[in-house]
DNA sequence: TCGTTATCAGAACGAATGTTCATTTACCGT
DNA sequence: ACGGTAAATGAACATTCGTTCTGATAACGA
Protein backbone atom coordinates (compact mmCIF):
# COMPACT_ATOMS: atom_id res chain seq x y z
CA UNK A 1 0.00 0.00 0.00
CA UNK A 2 0.94 3.55 -0.82
CA UNK A 3 -0.91 7.20 0.00
CA UNK A 4 -2.69 6.10 2.28
CA UNK A 5 -6.15 8.10 2.33
CA UNK A 6 -5.79 11.06 3.51
CA UNK A 7 -1.74 11.20 3.58
CA UNK A 8 -0.47 14.29 2.29
CA UNK A 9 3.38 14.45 1.99
CA UNK A 10 3.72 18.15 3.81
CA UNK A 11 1.51 16.71 6.70
CA UNK A 12 3.79 13.60 7.17
CA UNK A 13 6.81 16.04 7.09
CA UNK A 14 5.15 18.10 9.99
CA UNK A 15 5.05 15.08 11.70
CA UNK A 16 8.50 13.90 11.59
CA UNK A 17 9.83 17.14 12.55
CA UNK A 18 7.40 17.37 15.55
CA UNK A 19 8.25 13.26 16.05
CA UNK A 20 12.49 13.74 15.81
CA UNK A 21 11.92 17.17 18.44
CA UNK A 22 9.76 15.08 21.23
CA UNK A 23 12.02 11.70 20.36
CA UNK A 24 15.13 13.57 20.61
CA UNK A 25 14.75 15.72 23.46
CA UNK A 26 13.60 12.50 25.40
CA UNK A 27 16.28 9.95 24.64
CA UNK A 28 18.73 11.76 22.32
CA UNK A 29 19.96 11.94 19.10
CA UNK A 30 22.48 9.21 19.22
CA UNK A 31 19.83 7.25 21.17
CA UNK A 32 16.90 7.57 18.27
CA UNK A 33 17.11 5.66 15.74
CA UNK A 34 15.25 6.38 12.38
CA UNK A 35 12.97 3.50 13.11
CA UNK A 36 11.45 4.71 16.33
CA UNK A 37 10.74 8.23 14.52
CA UNK A 38 9.32 6.22 11.40
CA UNK A 39 7.38 3.61 14.08
CA UNK A 40 6.04 7.01 15.96
CA UNK A 41 4.45 8.66 13.19
CA UNK A 42 3.27 5.74 11.81
CA UNK A 43 5.22 4.51 8.71
CA UNK A 44 7.70 2.74 7.67
CA UNK A 45 11.68 4.00 8.40
CA UNK A 46 12.44 4.11 4.52
CA UNK A 47 9.41 6.28 4.23
CA UNK A 48 11.85 8.95 6.02
CA UNK A 49 14.19 9.48 3.44
CA UNK A 50 11.77 11.07 1.43
CA UNK A 51 11.49 14.57 4.04
CA UNK A 52 15.13 14.20 4.72
CA UNK A 53 18.37 13.02 3.08
CA UNK A 54 19.72 11.63 6.48
CA UNK A 55 19.68 11.37 10.12
CA UNK A 56 22.08 14.11 10.33
CA UNK A 57 20.33 16.88 8.30
CA UNK A 58 17.60 16.20 10.50
CA UNK A 59 19.29 17.19 13.78
CA UNK A 60 20.75 20.36 11.78
CA UNK A 61 17.63 21.63 10.22
CA UNK A 62 15.63 21.15 13.96
CA UNK A 63 18.29 23.34 15.59
CA UNK A 64 18.92 26.01 12.67
CA UNK A 65 15.22 26.24 12.70
CA UNK A 66 14.95 27.02 16.22
CA UNK A 67 17.54 29.56 16.24
CA UNK A 68 16.68 31.73 13.82
CA UNK A 69 12.78 31.60 15.27
CA UNK A 70 14.39 32.59 18.23
CA UNK A 71 16.06 35.46 16.64
CA UNK A 72 13.13 36.52 14.79
CA UNK A 73 11.19 36.62 17.98
CA UNK A 74 13.33 38.61 19.57
CA UNK A 75 13.69 40.70 16.81
CA UNK A 76 9.68 40.96 16.77
CA UNK A 77 8.96 41.05 20.38
CA UNK A 78 6.71 43.61 21.17
CA UNK A 79 8.05 46.69 22.72
CA UNK A 80 6.26 49.35 24.92
CA UNK A 81 9.14 51.94 23.51
CA UNK A 82 11.82 50.89 26.64
CA UNK A 83 15.29 53.32 26.69
CA UNK A 84 16.32 52.57 29.97
CA UNK A 85 19.15 49.71 30.30
CA UNK A 86 16.87 48.41 33.45
CA UNK A 87 13.94 47.93 30.75
CA UNK A 88 15.72 46.78 28.30
CA UNK A 89 17.21 43.63 30.35
CA UNK A 90 13.62 43.37 31.86
CA UNK A 91 12.39 42.66 28.47
CA UNK A 92 15.04 40.47 27.58
CA UNK A 93 14.06 38.07 30.58
CA UNK A 94 10.59 37.96 29.70
CA UNK A 95 11.09 37.20 26.06
CA UNK A 96 13.75 34.43 26.69
CA UNK A 97 11.55 32.71 29.66
CA UNK A 98 8.32 33.13 27.73
CA UNK A 99 10.16 31.90 24.51
CA UNK A 100 12.17 28.91 26.35
CA UNK A 101 9.16 27.36 28.32
CA UNK A 102 6.77 27.40 25.12
CA UNK A 103 9.66 24.80 23.31
CA UNK A 104 11.45 22.64 26.06
CA UNK A 105 11.99 20.07 23.35
CA UNK A 106 13.80 22.50 20.66
CA UNK A 107 15.70 24.29 23.33
CA UNK A 108 16.99 20.99 24.89
CA UNK A 109 18.48 19.81 21.86
CA UNK A 110 19.64 23.09 20.33
CA UNK A 111 22.53 22.81 23.91
CA UNK A 112 22.32 19.45 24.39
CA UNK A 113 23.18 18.10 20.87
CA UNK A 114 25.44 20.25 19.98
CA UNK A 115 28.66 17.84 19.95
CA UNK A 116 26.45 15.58 17.79
CA UNK A 117 26.72 18.20 14.88
CA UNK A 118 29.12 17.47 12.19
CA UNK A 119 31.54 20.54 11.61
CA UNK A 120 29.71 22.52 8.75
CA UNK A 121 26.62 21.82 10.85
CA UNK A 122 27.94 23.10 14.01
CA UNK A 123 29.54 26.61 12.56
CA UNK A 124 26.18 27.49 11.57
CA UNK A 125 24.79 26.77 14.58
CA UNK A 126 27.22 28.58 16.61
CA UNK A 127 27.39 31.67 14.69
CA UNK A 128 23.53 31.71 15.55
CA UNK A 129 23.91 31.04 19.00
CA UNK A 130 26.55 33.77 19.11
CA UNK A 131 24.19 36.47 17.67
CA UNK A 132 21.73 35.99 20.46
CA UNK A 133 24.47 36.36 23.03
CA UNK A 134 25.38 39.66 21.71
CA UNK A 135 22.01 41.17 21.75
CA UNK A 136 22.00 40.55 25.20
CA UNK A 137 25.51 41.65 25.97
CA UNK A 138 24.67 45.01 24.30
CA UNK A 139 21.74 45.72 26.94
CA UNK A 140 24.60 44.80 29.24
CA UNK A 141 27.20 47.11 27.70
CA UNK A 142 25.04 50.12 27.61
CA UNK A 143 23.99 49.72 31.18
CA UNK A 144 27.37 49.41 31.85
CA UNK A 145 28.12 52.73 29.99
CA UNK A 146 25.36 54.54 31.39
CA UNK A 147 26.26 53.56 35.16
CA UNK A 148 22.41 51.59 35.22
CA UNK A 149 24.53 48.27 36.46
CA UNK A 150 27.74 47.55 37.79
CA UNK A 151 29.44 44.63 35.36
CA UNK A 152 33.10 43.77 35.86
CA UNK A 153 32.44 41.76 32.76
CA UNK A 154 30.06 42.20 30.22
CA UNK A 155 30.84 38.95 28.12
CA UNK A 156 30.88 36.87 31.34
CA UNK A 157 27.27 38.34 32.80
CA UNK A 158 25.72 38.02 29.62
CA UNK A 159 26.57 34.43 29.61
CA UNK A 160 26.12 33.74 33.35
CA UNK A 161 22.29 35.10 32.86
CA UNK A 162 21.75 33.38 30.13
CA UNK A 163 22.54 29.83 31.96
CA UNK A 164 20.27 31.16 34.88
CA UNK A 165 17.22 31.83 32.31
CA UNK A 166 17.84 28.92 30.32
CA UNK A 167 17.61 26.64 33.65
CA UNK A 168 14.10 27.56 33.77
CA UNK A 169 13.00 24.97 31.13
CA UNK A 170 14.90 22.13 33.33
CA UNK A 171 12.49 22.16 36.06
CA UNK A 172 9.47 24.41 34.96
CA UNK A 173 5.99 22.12 33.99
CA UNK A 174 2.75 23.90 33.32
CA UNK A 175 0.49 23.79 36.15
CA UNK A 176 3.55 23.79 38.49
CA UNK A 177 3.61 25.00 42.10
CA UNK A 178 4.38 28.85 40.45
CA UNK A 179 2.64 30.90 37.70
CA UNK A 180 4.84 31.44 34.74
CA UNK A 181 4.09 34.92 35.21
CA UNK A 182 5.37 35.33 38.95
CA UNK A 183 8.65 33.00 37.81
CA UNK A 184 9.08 36.09 35.48
CA UNK A 185 9.08 38.53 38.02
CA UNK A 186 11.17 36.40 40.54
CA UNK A 187 14.25 35.88 37.55
CA UNK A 188 13.51 39.66 36.76
CA UNK A 189 14.56 40.66 39.61
CA UNK A 190 17.37 37.88 40.27
CA UNK A 191 18.41 39.63 36.78
CA UNK A 192 18.78 43.02 37.59
CA UNK A 193 20.35 42.46 40.98
CA UNK A 194 22.61 40.14 39.59
CA UNK A 195 24.00 43.07 37.28
CA UNK A 196 23.85 44.98 39.80
CA UNK A 197 21.57 47.33 38.74
CA UNK A 198 20.06 47.64 42.51
CA UNK A 199 23.17 49.84 43.59
CA UNK A 200 24.34 50.85 40.52
CA UNK A 201 21.22 52.60 39.25
CA UNK B 1 49.15 -13.22 24.77
CA UNK B 2 47.71 -12.18 28.41
CA UNK B 3 49.14 -9.99 30.94
CA UNK B 4 51.63 -8.17 29.52
CA UNK B 5 54.33 -6.80 31.45
CA UNK B 6 53.77 -4.39 33.81
CA UNK B 7 49.56 -4.71 33.50
CA UNK B 8 48.10 -4.50 36.82
CA UNK B 9 44.00 -5.17 36.93
CA UNK B 10 43.91 -1.96 39.18
CA UNK B 11 45.53 0.30 36.41
CA UNK B 12 43.57 -1.16 33.63
CA UNK B 13 40.25 -0.45 35.75
CA UNK B 14 41.40 3.17 36.26
CA UNK B 15 42.39 3.90 32.79
CA UNK B 16 38.86 2.30 31.69
CA UNK B 17 36.93 4.92 34.20
CA UNK B 18 39.26 7.98 32.83
CA UNK B 19 38.65 7.03 29.06
CA UNK B 20 34.99 6.64 29.82
CA UNK B 21 34.49 9.64 31.22
CA UNK B 22 36.53 11.72 28.18
CA UNK B 23 34.60 9.98 25.66
CA UNK B 24 31.23 10.08 27.26
CA UNK B 25 31.73 13.60 28.28
CA UNK B 26 33.21 14.67 24.76
CA UNK B 27 30.30 12.04 22.38
CA UNK B 28 27.86 11.42 24.65
CA UNK B 29 26.96 7.88 26.53
CA UNK B 30 24.97 6.65 23.87
CA UNK B 31 27.79 7.66 20.89
CA UNK B 32 30.40 5.86 22.54
CA UNK B 33 31.10 2.12 21.78
CA UNK B 34 32.52 -0.12 24.23
CA UNK B 35 35.47 -1.41 21.34
CA UNK B 36 36.09 2.95 21.31
CA UNK B 37 36.89 2.55 25.11
CA UNK B 38 38.90 -0.45 24.66
CA UNK B 39 40.87 1.11 21.53
CA UNK B 40 41.46 4.11 23.73
CA UNK B 41 42.94 2.33 26.27
CA UNK B 42 44.82 -0.50 24.07
CA UNK B 43 42.89 -3.40 25.17
CA UNK B 44 40.27 -5.48 23.77
CA UNK B 45 36.36 -4.51 23.67
CA UNK B 46 35.67 -7.99 25.65
CA UNK B 47 38.63 -7.27 28.59
CA UNK B 48 35.95 -4.01 29.84
CA UNK B 49 33.58 -6.64 31.14
CA UNK B 50 36.50 -7.61 33.70
CA UNK B 51 36.04 -4.25 35.21
CA UNK B 52 32.60 -3.46 34.55
CA UNK B 53 29.36 -5.64 34.21
CA UNK B 54 28.16 -3.40 31.47
CA UNK B 55 27.85 -0.14 29.64
CA UNK B 56 24.98 1.19 31.87
CA UNK B 57 26.61 0.01 35.28
CA UNK B 58 29.64 1.89 33.95
CA UNK B 59 27.98 5.28 33.24
CA UNK B 60 26.22 5.13 36.36
CA UNK B 61 28.95 4.40 38.42
CA UNK B 62 30.57 7.32 37.09
CA UNK B 63 27.88 9.77 38.12
CA UNK B 64 27.42 8.17 41.68
CA UNK B 65 31.05 8.80 42.11
CA UNK B 66 30.83 12.03 40.92
CA UNK B 67 28.18 13.32 43.08
CA UNK B 68 29.56 11.41 46.33
CA UNK B 69 32.75 13.31 45.83
CA UNK B 70 30.74 16.43 45.61
CA UNK B 71 28.80 16.30 48.12
CA UNK B 72 32.12 14.97 50.71
CA UNK B 73 34.03 17.69 49.28
CA UNK B 74 31.45 20.44 50.24
CA UNK B 75 30.98 18.61 52.85
CA UNK B 76 35.12 18.94 53.71
CA UNK B 77 35.17 22.49 52.03
CA UNK B 78 37.50 24.34 54.03
CA UNK B 79 35.55 27.27 56.44
CA UNK B 80 36.79 30.46 58.18
CA UNK B 81 34.16 29.95 60.26
CA UNK B 82 31.72 32.04 58.59
CA UNK B 83 28.62 32.43 59.76
CA UNK B 84 26.32 35.47 57.84
CA UNK B 85 24.39 34.20 54.79
CA UNK B 86 26.47 36.30 52.36
CA UNK B 87 29.62 34.86 53.87
CA UNK B 88 28.42 31.27 53.80
CA UNK B 89 26.69 32.01 49.86
CA UNK B 90 29.91 33.37 49.01
CA UNK B 91 31.63 30.18 50.16
CA UNK B 92 29.25 28.32 48.55
CA UNK B 93 29.50 29.94 45.39
CA UNK B 94 33.57 29.47 45.49
CA UNK B 95 33.49 26.01 46.15
CA UNK B 96 30.76 25.02 43.66
CA UNK B 97 32.89 27.18 40.83
CA UNK B 98 36.41 25.47 41.66
CA UNK B 99 34.92 21.92 42.00
CA UNK B 100 33.40 22.23 39.15
CA UNK B 101 35.65 23.54 36.90
CA UNK B 102 37.88 21.10 37.20
CA UNK B 103 35.93 18.30 36.69
CA UNK B 104 34.25 19.59 33.27
CA UNK B 105 33.94 15.74 32.19
CA UNK B 106 32.33 14.55 35.04
CA UNK B 107 30.31 17.78 35.56
CA UNK B 108 29.12 17.28 31.90
CA UNK B 109 28.32 13.64 31.90
CA UNK B 110 26.64 13.99 35.50
CA UNK B 111 23.85 16.48 34.09
CA UNK B 112 23.63 16.04 30.34
CA UNK B 113 23.38 12.03 30.43
CA UNK B 114 21.01 11.46 33.09
CA UNK B 115 18.24 10.04 30.79
CA UNK B 116 20.04 7.54 29.62
CA UNK B 117 19.92 6.09 33.37
CA UNK B 118 17.95 2.94 33.49
CA UNK B 119 15.29 4.38 36.40
CA UNK B 120 16.95 2.62 39.40
CA UNK B 121 20.17 4.32 38.55
CA UNK B 122 18.32 7.41 37.65
CA UNK B 123 16.93 7.77 41.43
CA UNK B 124 19.85 7.08 42.91
CA UNK B 125 21.37 9.92 40.98
CA UNK B 126 18.55 11.92 41.83
CA UNK B 127 18.38 11.90 45.25
CA UNK B 128 21.96 12.75 45.43
CA UNK B 129 21.76 15.96 43.62
CA UNK B 130 18.50 17.23 45.14
CA UNK B 131 20.72 16.31 48.54
CA UNK B 132 22.89 19.52 46.95
CA UNK B 133 20.86 21.44 46.20
CA UNK B 134 19.00 21.67 49.48
CA UNK B 135 22.53 22.56 51.29
CA UNK B 136 22.30 25.45 49.06
CA UNK B 137 18.80 25.87 49.65
CA UNK B 138 19.36 26.33 53.57
CA UNK B 139 21.71 28.82 53.16
CA UNK B 140 18.99 30.87 51.32
CA UNK B 141 16.30 30.12 53.67
CA UNK B 142 18.55 31.89 56.71
CA UNK B 143 19.43 34.67 54.54
CA UNK B 144 15.40 35.02 54.01
CA UNK B 145 14.55 34.42 58.20
CA UNK B 146 17.42 36.55 58.72
CA UNK B 147 16.50 39.32 56.77
CA UNK B 148 20.01 39.53 54.45
CA UNK B 149 18.81 38.10 51.67
CA UNK B 150 15.27 38.88 49.36
CA UNK B 151 14.44 35.51 47.98
CA UNK B 152 10.70 35.58 47.04
CA UNK B 153 11.40 31.63 46.61
CA UNK B 154 13.83 30.15 47.85
CA UNK B 155 13.96 26.80 45.88
CA UNK B 156 13.72 28.67 42.46
CA UNK B 157 16.66 30.57 43.75
CA UNK B 158 18.32 27.88 44.31
CA UNK B 159 17.80 26.31 40.86
CA UNK B 160 18.59 29.54 39.38
CA UNK B 161 22.34 30.03 41.34
CA UNK B 162 23.28 26.52 40.52
CA UNK B 163 22.25 26.78 36.42
CA UNK B 164 24.25 29.97 36.76
CA UNK B 165 27.52 28.75 38.34
CA UNK B 166 27.53 25.60 36.42
CA UNK B 167 27.07 27.41 33.03
CA UNK B 168 31.10 28.06 33.93
CA UNK B 169 32.32 24.54 32.62
CA UNK B 170 30.77 25.50 29.39
CA UNK B 171 33.12 28.40 28.99
CA UNK B 172 35.65 28.62 30.93
CA UNK B 173 39.06 27.45 29.69
CA UNK B 174 42.35 27.14 31.66
CA UNK B 175 44.52 30.04 30.15
CA UNK B 176 41.47 31.95 28.76
CA UNK B 177 40.84 35.40 29.22
CA UNK B 178 39.71 35.27 32.89
CA UNK B 179 41.82 33.94 35.74
CA UNK B 180 39.72 31.61 37.56
CA UNK B 181 40.08 33.70 40.75
CA UNK B 182 38.39 36.84 38.71
CA UNK B 183 35.69 34.75 37.46
CA UNK B 184 34.93 33.23 41.47
CA UNK B 185 34.80 37.10 42.40
CA UNK B 186 32.73 38.37 39.93
CA UNK B 187 30.25 35.37 40.22
CA UNK B 188 30.12 36.20 43.80
CA UNK B 189 28.74 39.45 43.03
CA UNK B 190 26.24 38.53 41.04
CA UNK B 191 25.12 35.47 43.22
CA UNK B 192 24.73 38.40 46.19
CA UNK B 193 23.21 40.72 43.93
CA UNK B 194 20.75 37.55 42.78
CA UNK B 195 19.42 37.11 46.05
CA UNK B 196 19.25 40.52 46.96
CA UNK B 197 21.83 41.24 49.01
CA UNK B 198 22.86 44.45 48.17
CA UNK B 199 19.78 46.10 48.66
CA UNK B 200 17.93 43.83 51.57
CA UNK B 201 21.35 43.37 54.04
C1' DT C 1 59.67 -26.16 39.42
C1' DC C 2 54.84 -26.67 39.03
C1' DG C 3 50.22 -25.38 39.36
C1' DT C 4 47.21 -21.63 40.26
C1' DT C 5 45.27 -17.31 39.23
C1' DA C 6 44.88 -12.87 37.29
C1' DT C 7 44.75 -10.77 32.85
C1' DC C 8 43.84 -10.46 28.26
C1' DA C 9 43.13 -11.69 22.91
C1' DG C 10 40.22 -12.84 19.50
C1' DA C 11 36.45 -14.91 17.54
C1' DA C 12 31.71 -15.30 17.65
C1' DC C 13 26.60 -14.22 18.72
C1' DG C 14 22.17 -12.16 17.55
C1' DA C 15 20.20 -7.83 17.29
C1' DA C 16 20.02 -3.20 15.73
C1' DT C 17 21.86 0.53 12.97
C1' DG C 18 21.46 4.11 8.72
C1' DT C 19 20.38 3.86 4.16
C1' DT C 20 18.93 2.18 -0.67
C1' DC C 21 15.80 0.42 -3.94
C1' DA C 22 12.44 -2.06 -6.59
C1' DT C 23 7.70 -2.29 -6.22
C1' DT C 24 2.99 -1.08 -5.22
C1' DT C 25 -0.82 1.74 -4.37
C1' DA C 26 -3.96 5.84 -4.30
C1' DC C 27 -5.00 10.01 -6.09
C1' DC C 28 -5.16 13.97 -9.82
C1' DG C 29 -5.46 16.16 -14.29
C1' DT C 30 -6.98 15.46 -18.78
C1' DA D 1 -11.50 6.17 -18.43
C1' DC D 2 -6.66 6.42 -18.18
C1' DG D 3 -1.81 7.57 -17.74
C1' DG D 4 1.27 9.89 -14.66
C1' DT D 5 3.01 10.93 -10.38
C1' DA D 6 3.27 11.52 -5.46
C1' DA D 7 3.67 8.64 -1.43
C1' DA D 8 4.76 4.71 0.96
C1' DT D 9 5.97 -0.32 1.54
C1' DG D 10 8.99 -3.87 2.84
C1' DA D 11 12.89 -6.34 1.86
C1' DA D 12 17.68 -6.03 1.62
C1' DC D 13 22.52 -4.05 2.25
C1' DA D 14 26.82 -3.80 4.82
C1' DT D 15 28.20 -2.21 9.52
C1' DT D 16 28.22 -1.78 14.04
C1' DC D 17 26.48 -2.67 18.51
C1' DG D 18 26.82 -4.88 23.52
C1' DT D 19 28.08 -8.99 25.33
C1' DT D 20 29.82 -13.93 25.94
C1' DC D 21 33.10 -17.44 25.68
C1' DT D 22 37.17 -20.24 24.84
C1' DG D 23 41.73 -20.46 25.13
C1' DA D 24 46.35 -18.48 25.71
C1' DT D 25 49.99 -16.21 28.43
C1' DA D 26 52.49 -14.08 32.20
C1' DA D 27 53.34 -13.47 37.04
C1' DC D 28 53.17 -15.32 41.70
C1' DG D 29 52.99 -18.72 45.70
C1' DA D 30 54.56 -23.08 47.38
Amino acid sequence: MARKSGSDGAETNRQLRQAALRLFSTYGYAAVSMRQIAKEIGVQAGTLYLYTPDKQSLLANLMQEHLQELLGAWAAWPSAGESTPRALLERFVRFHIQFHVARPDAVFIAYMELRNLEPDNFAVIEALRRKYEDALEQILIDGQNTGAFNVPDTRLAAFALIAMLTGVTTWYREGGRLSAQSIEDIYVEMALGAVGAHIAG
